[in-house]
DNA sequence: GTCCGTTGCTAAATCGGGTTAGCGCCCGAT
DNA sequence: ATCGGGCGCTAACCCGATTTAGCAACGGAC
């Protein structure tokens, strides 16, 4: 009934040669096996003809390269913020002739523990663990396991202790000292403020790299122009309510001349919270954030935000776990390294020069 | 040096028995087959010692079942909107212990072929084809083909054309339909109107099956109600900015009491242009919207939306294609059945009573 | 003592390729 | 005529499971 798959026995048989002989032709190890230029275009006659496709899950049992990658993570998959991740990733193997296989952790450890062994009873040729917000995690210890060295990267996360694994993450040092370069160039120096962390070092959200970066890159951008932080405030949660919250509380106080928000999210709730107080954006006061999410580009005035390159992210992260698997299983050991990709600034209209009275606190 | 996973032969070897028994136990097939007791306990004995885990991809080889289904779509599977409908799909898969192939089409055709190439050369059991938004697709050949009939499911999509695949859809016209009774359990009678679709049935979005229904099911509740549509606004695209400029306008000539937006973006827009205009939410006009995007709870006030199910979407097509793969092959050939995945209404702050006042319009 | 039927297990084939070792053949040299 | 050697190809084994066919041992009936 079902017209079987065309396999290597078909073409041997059908350009009249050994199944060793078409498959040597079709491995291109033809010419150094001393092939006949003759048998050679027969088999690949017949390989065309028949469409012959090889069937990658005996030559994944014979080799033990299955050409497809494991992409897990806490929940980045359904993210709706990287997603992009996602995209770029797969289309990084996808050129490469690679597949992936996505899978979530929700967090879990007994869930990761499964997941990493489903992937690795599929012979995954490789693995990339991902975070869906930059911070540090616990490598599994399937994945450490020197018996085992399965090519592994970090996304979007940084392994809590010394390991041989690569990271790929944004660069997110740099990406504050750009928030804070954009107010800088507009002529900022009084009354710039910070919604989501800060003002010192330690007032960061638990484990959050992308934080304590950020606000590194601020305070150095900021410092070589010999200006000073005015102030801030912190979030719970990086979410529009808390942004509102952190915001109206600062502003009883004080009068900002601009706002750098440690997200979109806190940037919209930072909004909101100006709206309340009749001060507009960016007329009386300026706003600044992170991430480019969607909405970055759906409030009023557009937001001027450095945007978190999720598609790249994805990409490089195949690049680099590509690099590990190739690499030389000789110079295994020595702690990975950590890429960084640019996080680029997305100039909208949330950023003016600021007005000329003098700011209340 | 990297010890060798632990194989069936192994397990043989440890319990003293033959590869043949110990596959036999292992398989439950011990019973039927006359499997002593305790060959038995000691073949179980030794898979749990040595931590035996059959290999898929040589069980793939032999048997032909992966254990793996494809999901395919145009861009769903890294839409920020959609990614909670991989996240049901992978959940549901995980219960079964299969895993899941990720591919994006990007609407290419090309690409979709070798897409699904690839999936076929790796032997998945069934695939999901997904669409981002609601609407007809041509089923590519590949998966048609009669000589090779590959398990498969829309998701979020319809054939152009008679198939026998099933498919899984939200359920848009009750959706439509909840949407106009939240109106009318409110007390709304006059004023209502429609922002990116509508008023009559060709108003609406090419290949926008959502979009149909939705007007189709907002039709019918309000007919039956004795209340009529009092205008409408299309916007070519269903974005923020769309969604203000036909609020905009509409709010030149009309005072609504009432907004029905056919989704949440628009919405959005249309709060935007509600405030331009002075008018308040929902004090003055109600807005009602569907999809249950992120943006509707951090908009204030908190907008009322019909939510679309992505996650019980994604769980539910892998229901259905375990069904399929599952079923007897002998009553292949009819129509497949289309599922509708109920949309439930989220109630919050942006509908009220109508304003005693009358309207303008 | 022979035959038959169970019982309890295993040898061997199979899936679809990759890989190693080596087989004939023809040529020229001895 | 014999031997060595390169050329061109293939037999056979391997990966790790499943599955079919069948073997040895034993007991009971005649």
């Amino acid at each position: 009934m079902s017209p079987r798959r065309v396999t290597l026995a078909d073409v041997a048989k059908a350009a009249g040669v050994s199944r060793t002989t078409a498959s040597l032709v079709l491995s291109g190890r033809g010419r150094e096996l001393r092939i006949s230029q003759d048998v050679e275009q027969r088999v690949l006659r017949a390989a065309e003809e028949l469409q012959y496709r090889p069937n990658i899950v005996s030559v994944g049992l014979r080799t033990g390269i299955s050409r497809t990658i494991g992409f897990v993570s806490d929940t980045v998959a359904t993210s709706r913020l990287a997603g992009d991740m996602i995209k770029g990733a797969l289309e990084a193997a996808r050129e490469r002739g690679f597949m992936l296989f996505i899978g979530e952790t929700e967090g879990d450890a007994e869930l990761e523990r499964l997941l990493l062994q489903a992937m690795h009873d599929r012979q995954v040729d490789g693995l990339i663990l991902a975070s869906m917000f930059t911070r540090t995690i616990t490598v599994p210890k399937a994945v450490t396991a020197a018996l085992t060295p399965l090519p592994a990267v970090l996304l979007n996360a940084l392994p809590d202790r010394p390991t041989p694994l690569p990271a790929v993450l944004p660069d997110e040092i740099e990406a504050g000292r750009h928030a804070a370069r954009v107010l800088l160039d507009a002529g900022h120096r009084d009354g710039v403020y910070l919604i989501g962390a800060g003002p010192g070092p330690g007032d960061v959200p638990q484990q959050s790299v992308a934080a304590a970066e950020r606000l590194a890159g601020i305070h150095e951008a900021l410092g070589e122009a010999g200006v000073k932080v005015a102030g801030a405030r912190t979030c719970p949660d990086w979410l529009p309510e808390y942004g509102l919250a952190a915001t109206r509380d600062l502003l009883r106080t004080v009068r900002p001349r601009a706002l750098i928000c440690f997200n979109d999210r806190i940037a919209m709730g930072a909004y909101q919270a100006l709206d309340d107080f009749g001060l507009k954006v960016p007329a009386d006061v300026s706003v600044v954030s992170f991430d480019d999410h969607p909405i970055a580009s759906w409030v009023r005035p557009r937001l001027t935000t450095v945007a978190l390159p999720h598609y790249e992210l994805g990409r490089k992260a195949v690049d680099v776990l590509f690099a590990e698997i190739e690499r030389d299983r000789a110079d295994a050991g020595r702690p990975g390294r950590v890429h960084r990709v640019p996080m680029p600034v997305r100039a909208r209209e949330s950023v003016a020069r600021p007005p000329a009275a003098e700011p209340l606190g």
